[in-house]
DNA sequence: GAAACCTGAGCGTGATATGAA
DNA sequence: GTTCATATCACGCTCAGGTTT
C-alpha cells in the first residue's frame, strides 16, 4: 500500500527520502530513477523498492532545472477548433517516440495568443509549434529569432529566419475542389471564404485560379465567412435567397460546411439534389456518416509529423532544407457532390 | 530592440545577467520582478530596463522548485469533447484571478488518463481537476489520499477522503426533459443512453424515474448510444424503423442529439413535426442558430467555477462543507421540441 | 524605525570527479 | 581496467536574515 506523500501538510518524497530508506545516497537513485548504467541490480532493485514503498516521482522541475536541455515542446491551440484537436493528438503521438515531452498552451476567448506564447516560454520550452496563429508576422519572426518556431496551417514568407512552415498547399485544394465540380457539369461555383483565417487567403486565390483557368471567371461570387457553422450558416441563407442560385458551394473549412449543410436541409434545398456542398479539412466532423461530407482532405497525422520533426531537427542541429513543407491535400469525395 | 537571447547555442539569460546589467543583488531583480516591496523606483526602473535590454524572462520551473507553493492546477480533459473545451475555458478563467496557473494535460486515443494525470504529478501540480474520469474509483482514491482531487461531471461516491466532486443533478435534468416532452404531449418517449460514460447511469435513472412517474413506464425505451455523433445516428436509424416510432426522444448528450437529428433529417423524418429531439449540456454545438437544440443545460461556467474553487479551498485550508457540490441543470427549450 | 539593498542558503535534481572493491 | 557507489557542485530562483542609510 502506497503512503501518503504529499497529504495536506505532509512534503512529497525526494531523492534523499528515497536514499535515506535504501541506505544509498542520491546520486545513486538517480542513476537507478534515470535507468542509467552504474548501479548494481540488487542495489537497484532495493532502490525501486523504496521509491514504491514511499510513493516517489521524480519532480519534472528540477530536473529540468539541472539538465540543460528540457526536451519540451510548446503547442499552442485553440481550444473551440477541432482541426486542432486532431493536430495535438498527433503531435503527442509524434512527440513522446522522439523523446520529446509536450506543454499544451490553450487560445480561448479570453486568453489570446499573447498569453498563451508567454506561459509556454515561462515553461522553457525549448521550441514552439504553433497552430493556425493569427499573431502578425513580425510577432512571429521576433519569437523566431529567440527559439526555433514552427507555424502550422498558416502561410508565411519562409525567409524569416528561424521560422519553420508546415502547411498544406492550400490553393492546390482548392483548386482540387472546383475542378471536382466542374467535372461533374457545374459551372455556377460560389465560394464561402474565412476572411483573415489562416490559409483562407490561398484558398480563395486557388478558387479564383482554378475558376478562371476553366473559363468561369464570369461566375466567380465569394462570400464572406469565417471558421465556424455559424458563419457558414449566415452564408448559405444569402446564398439560398439568390437568383440565380449557384450550384455548388465550396466552404472554407468542415465546420462552415456543415453550416450551410443543416442551413440548406432546412429551408429544402436539397444537398447534392439542388446543390453541391465541398468543406475542407477532413477533420473527424466530415467523416461522420451523417455529415458523409466532400472535402478536400487535410494530412493531418502528417502535418503534425512534420512539425514535430522540423522542431526537433532544429532543436538537434540537424540540417534540414528549406523554411517550408508544404503538404499536398487530397480531395475525399462523400456524398454532398453530385451533377447538377 | 529586444536583443537574441536563446539563440541557437546562446543560453537563455537569468536573473544573474539582469544583476549585472543593473548593478545590483540578483535578489534585488527578484523583487522586482515579482512586483514584491523592497525596492527604490529609480532602481527598479532601471532594473525593468536592464530586463527588457538582454530580453529576460523568468524561468517558471526554477521559480517554481524554490518556492514551496506551485500554485498550479492540473486539469485533465478530453481533446475531443466541446463539453470539455468549454470547461477548460471557464477553469482557465476561474484560476487566474484566484492566483492560480493551468496545466493541461489532454486525454486522446492514444494516450490514456493515466498518462494525463502521470504529467500533471510530475509537473508538481497541488490539486487535479479531472474532466469527466472514467478511472476506476478505486484509482481516484488512491489519487485523492496523495493531494486535493476533483472530479467534475461525474458521480463518485462522496465519502472518499480528499476527494471532491463537481457535477450536474443528471438524474434531475433527465427527469425536466421528460416533463417537457410529457407536458406537450408526448408519451411514447425514447432514451438514447450514454453506456458507461460519466453520468450516463444517472440521466438513465433519471429517465425511468420521470417516465413512471408519469404512468408512462410501459412506454420506456432505453436504445445503447454512447457519447459521439456517431453513436446518436445509429441508434436514430433503429428508431427510424421502429414500429410505433416514439414521438420524442432525449438523446445523451448534444453530439448524440446532433447525430439524431441529422439521420432524422435526411430520412425524411421531421423534426420536430414527427419526432422531437432533445439533447444534454447546452455546449457550444446546441446553441448554433442551425441546430437549435432543445436541450438540458449544465451551468459550464459555474461547474468551472466551483472546482477551481474546491481546488483552492482544499490547497489554503479553509474549512468546505461536504465534498460534493451538486448543480441543478436548467432546461433550455429551443427549436426541436413541440407537440406530437 | 523604516526603507533600500545585499549575503547566503537551499529547493530537488543531474553531471563530474573521485574513490573503493 | 571495470564496476559500483559517493561527495560535491551547479541549475535559476526565492526567502530569511543581515547591513547600511
Amino acid at each position: 500500500m502506497p503512503g501518503n506523500p504529499a497529504g495536506p501538510g505532509g512534503k512529497r518524497p525526494t531523492l534523499a527520502d528515497v536514499a535515506a530508506r535504501a541506505g544509498v545516497s542520491t546520486a545513486l537513485v538517480s542513476i537507478v530513477m534515470r535507468g542509467a548504467k552504474g548501479a548494481g541490480s540488487a542495489t537497484r532493485e532495493r532502490v525501486l523498492q523504496a521509491a514504491r514503498e514511499i510513493g516517489y516521482r521524480p519532480d519534472a522541475r528540477a530536473r529540468l532545472l539541472r539538465s540543460h536541455r528540457s526536451q519540451l515542446l510548446g503547442v499552442q491551440f485553440g481550444l473551440q477548433h477541432p482541426f486542432h484537436s486532431d493536430l495535438v493528438e498527433g503531435i503527442y503521438a509524434a512527440a513522446e517516440p522522439a523523446g520529446y515531452q509536450i506543454v499544451l498552451s490553450a487560445v480561448a476567448a479570453r486568453r489570446g495568443e499573447q498569453r498563451a506564447v508567454e506561459t509556454l516560454l515561462a515553461d522553457r520550452c525549448e521550441a514552439l509549434i504553433l497552430l493556425g496563429p493569427q499573431a502578425p508576422a513580425a510577432r512571429l519572426a521576433e519569437l523566431a529569432g529567440q527559439l526555433p518556431v514552427v507555424s502550422v496551417a498558416r502561410r508565411l514568407r519562409p525567409s524569416i529566419p528561424g521560422l519553420e512552415v508546415v502547411r498544406t498547399a492550400d490553393d492546390e485544394g482548392a483548386r482540387q475542389a472546383v475542378d471536382h465540380l466542374v467535372a461533374l457539369g457545374h459551372r455556377d461555383i460560389a465560394h464561402i471564404d474565412g476572411g483573415r483565417a489562416p490559409g483562407a487567403a490561398d484558398r480563395r486565390r486557388g478558387y479564383r485560379t482554378a475558376m478562371n483557368r476553366h473559363g468561369l471567371g464570369g461566375h466567380i461570387r465569394i462570400l464572406a465567412g469565417g471558421l465556424t457553422e455559424e458563419d457558414g450558416a449566415a452564408a448559405a441563407r444569402t446564398l439560398s435567397a439568390a437568383r440565380p442560385r449557384p450550384t455548388a458551394v465550396m466552404a472554407f473549412n468542415d465546420r462552415c460546411a456543415t453550416g450551410v449543410l443543416d442551413t440548406f436541409l432546412r429551408s429544402g434545398v436539397a444537398v447534392p439534389g439542388d446543390i453541391s456542398v465541398v468543406g475542407f479539412d477532413d477533420s473527424h466532423l466530415a467523416r461522420l456518416a451523417h455529415i458523409d461530407l466532400t472535402t478536400v482532405g487535410q494530412d493531418i497525422p502528417r502535418l503534425a509529423h512534420l512539425a514535430v520533426g522540423r522542431a526537433v531537427a532544429r532543436l538537434e542541429g540537424d540540417e534540414i532544407p528549406a523554411g517550408e513543407q508544404v503538404i499536398a491535400p487530397r480531395l475525399v469525395i462523400r456524398g454532398t457532390t453530385a451533377p447538377p
